[in-house]
DNA sequence: GTTCTAGAAC
DNA sequence: GTTCTAGAAC
């Protein structure tokens, strides 16, 4: 990046120390005819702002009057170097206007787009009313040139190297947007993606909720259902206004970038191809959160890129969460905008550099840590699998680029000169194909959970070597101190966690440090978007993180000292029956996806994690997490306390009942037949096929939630 | 020899 | 809560 930030002479800081008070700067383009309201939106965003702004505007940048492209540029790129965050109040209304100020983003600056998408008719009125506007562009005239001007718009994309674009739609939304950026502080930031797009995806983004608070606003419920567009930005208005967006700095999406797998050296078929990575693609998305998937190709005309694109948009998959790109996949943060934390590398079965393509061209990019790192994992790798390595904060993959983890995958070959070709075996090479993703996709998953798990440190935090660093913080919290979460909270965590140690009611209850994680996800949502599926006002929702069914949320309570089920009393009341509505709604949520699941909510008696959690999960139990006694007893035995009963005993007398933990060492037996089984293999192999009929208490009171048969 | 569990460590 | 692994059970 050419562009350095200049300190004064007599700079004592640490190298660190700069690094974290350094702010990500900002580059905002608006986009919109002339009258669409770009100068106001600047204004009004900058007035008073805790962020130093600057207003490139090409109706006066030339000394007052109006000037170049050039000379907007020039003057961007002088703002930035002062420090500030710039808008660019210009047309930009086509790609091409747009790609140079795109290309001012890299590691310290980011791009973001703000559309403002008003009626062609507001905006001419708006033009030919006004008098004294700074382009003079007045009076009968405005109608013909905004008219012109909205026949070549392209609307902006996220692969043209935008990190962040918002579309804007009345006068509501551009309120909405403008509040967000007036109120953004020097080192918050926004959330990546795309934002209030009006399409023909009626697909709901739930990614966008839990960004704001105040949800309670709304008529919650039903939020998610049916979300057709003016909804979502109405929830986006009423949210904003009450409680801007704060992030730490260093958030960023989640982003895998891969390259399509076996269809250039392996010269797999495109068709079959492209329909494989849709799929799998839709697959993983839900499981992934707000995380992002980006197809990755070198060539602008790529014919895979486009049979991608078509297919993802005819299943109508969330083109902010899934979406092709056009670059480097070594250089796309500094060459194309687009910070992807994982990227996945088309291997050999070596997991060797050369070969040309993407895997020569990562391992270059890399250096020789690749290689190392990737010894330690692994020396060879068969078709359909895939090995996650971290790179080292040394490689310059990490440093230059913010990426943390190569995943290497290895595709089917039906190249016959290369090793394992399958000679045109197309139903075993879409087999393998297919497992490829699944690795692959799973690699990354596991990426996404682990650094949701691990608590971030505070800015002040300064250590060189990331290995290093985790010990640290794992030592820290060993003595429960100094972690971030208590230095940003209340006392009450603070005196809370000293009361674990030491006498009285609450105090018989140490918590380990695994064991906090809830409680930290509930007081912080906002630092864990990976994992949170919703936030309200007082309720939380996450998917469970080792699921132990199909489907397996959490919906847990945010208020402090409510640790579990035995701490319950009647002023909780309320709070439990929101608790129990919101897990219904996700019940049907779930099966409008697949209306045979049945559900079951209910409470451990004695929680292993610190934060009251109702589990919301289906009964098929059909899941890899679910490994030992304690996991299935947990969940079918009188241990589980339905919600409808811990509502029905804490209205009548005041507290629920709690079932002892004994119940969790008993024999393993089915949760329909009540067979019993001698191990865990056993029972699951049985229960995978047992279609009796639930037992009769279950059967009662709406304990479990099951779709009327049709 | 392999499968599975239980308990320690985190 | 999970992961790891020794040793029991088969």
């Amino acid at each position: 990046m050419e562009v350095q930030i200049e300190e004064s002479g007599k700079n004592q800081t640490s190298p660190e120390s700069i690094e974290a008070d350094k702010a990500k700067q900002i580059v905002v383009l608006l986009i919109g005819p002339p009258g669409s309201g770009k100068s106001t939106f600047c204004d009004t965003a900058m007035r008073s702002s805790h962020r130093p702004w600057s207003r490139i505007c090409q109706d006066i940048v030339n000394n007052g009057k109006a000037g170049t492209k050039a000379q907007c540029l020039k003057m961007a790129t002088d703002s930035l170097r002062e420090g500030k965050s710039v808008f660019i109040d210009r047309c930009n209304l086509d790609r091409e206007q747009r790609s140079e100020f795109i290309k001012l983003g890299g590691p310290e600056f980011e791009v973001h787009a703000v559309v403002l998408e008003l009626p062609a008719q507001v905006c001419i009125s708006r033009s030919v009313k006004r008098t004294g506007h700074e382009g003079n562009l007045q009076g009968g005239r405005a109608a013909a040139v905004v008219n012109k001007m909205l026949q070549s718009k392209e609307l902006p994309k996220v692969n043209e190297g935008f990190s962040r674009i918002m579309f804007c739609y009345s006068d509501a939304d551009v309120d909405n947007a403008v509040n967000m950026y007036n109120k953004l502080g020097p080192m918050d930031t926004l959330p990546s993606g795309c934002f209030g797009e009006k399409k023909l995806d009626t697909k709901s983004q739930p990614g966008i909720m839990k960004f704001f608070k105040k949800v309670s606003a709304l008529p919650a419920s039903s939020s998610n259902e049916a979300t057709n567009t003016t909804r979502k930005a109405d929830e986006m208005t009423a949210n904003v206004r009450v409680s801007p967006v704060k992030l730490g700095s260093a958030d960023i999406v989640p982003t895998l970038a891969f390259p399509s797998i076996s269809t250039a050296d392996f010269q797999f078929d495109l068709e079959k191809a492209s329909d494989i990575i849709v799929e799998k693609a839709e697959e993983f998305l839900s499981k992934l959160g707000t995380a992002r998937l980006v197809l990755v190709d070198l060539s602008r005309g790529s014919k895979i890129l486009s049979l991608v694109k078509a297919k993802a948009s005819q299943k109508n998959i969330d083109s902010a969460k899934f979406f092709t790109f056009v670059g480097d996949i070594t250089k796309l943060r500094s060459e194309g905008g687009l910070h992807c934390n994982v990227i996945a590398n088309a291997t050999n079965w070596r997991l060797k550099p050369g070969g040309g393509g993407v895997n020569a061209a990562i391992f270059k990019a890399a250096g020789p840590d690749l290689e190392t790192a990737t010894r330690v994992r692994a020396n060879t790798l068969l078709p359909g699998k895939a090995v996650v390595v971290p790179l080292p904060s040394t490689c310059p993959l990490h440093n230059a680029e913010g990426i943390t983890h190569v995943i290497h995958v290895l595709g089917p070959n039906m190249n016959p000169n290369r090793p394992d070709n399958l000679n045109n075996d197309y139903t075993k090479g879409c087999k393998t194909l297919r497992e490829a993703y699944t690795s692959l996709f799973e690699g990354f998953l596991s990426v996404v959970q682990d650094q949701s798990k691990l608590p971030k440190r505070s800015s002040q935090t300064a250590v060189s070597d990331s290995g290093e660093d985790i010990k640290e913080d794992s030592e820290r919290n060993k003595k429960y101190k100094g972690s971030q979460d208590k230095a940003v909270t209340n006392n009450l965590e603070s005196e809370s966690l000293e009361d674990t140690r030491g006498s009285g009611k609450k105090m018989s209850k140490g918590w380990n440090t695994w064991a906090l994680a809830l409680h930290s996800i509930a007081m912080h949502p906002e630092r864990h978007e990976n994992v949170v599926l919703e936030y309200l006002d007082n309720i939380v929702v996450i998917n469970d993180q080792y699921p132990k069914a199909r489907k397996h949320v959490l919906v847990l309570a945010r208020q402090e000292s409510l640790d579990g089920l035995e701490d319950v009393r009647k002023e909780n009341l309320q709070l439990l029956q929101e608790m129990h509505n919101v897990g219904l709604k996700w019940v049907d949520r779930f099966q409008n996806e697949d209306a045979s699941l049945i559900f079951r909510l209910g409470y451990h008696s004695v929680p292993s994690m610190r934060q009251l959690h109702l589990h919301v999960i289906s009964q098929d139990f059909n899941s890899d997490s679910l490994k030992n006694k304690k996991h299935w007893n947990s969940f079918t035995t009188s241990f589980f306390r339905d919600s409808v009963d811990v509502l029905e005993e804490v209205n009548s007398q005041g507290k629920a009942n709690v079932a002892s933990e004994d119940l969790l060492k008993g024999e393993l037996r089915c949760n329909r037949c009540r067979s019993a089984h001698p191990n865990i293999p056993k029972l699951k192999s049985h229960v995978r096929s047992c279609h009796s009929q639930f037992p009769d208490h279950l059967l009662q009171n709406n304990r479990l939630v099951a779709r009327a048969e049709t």
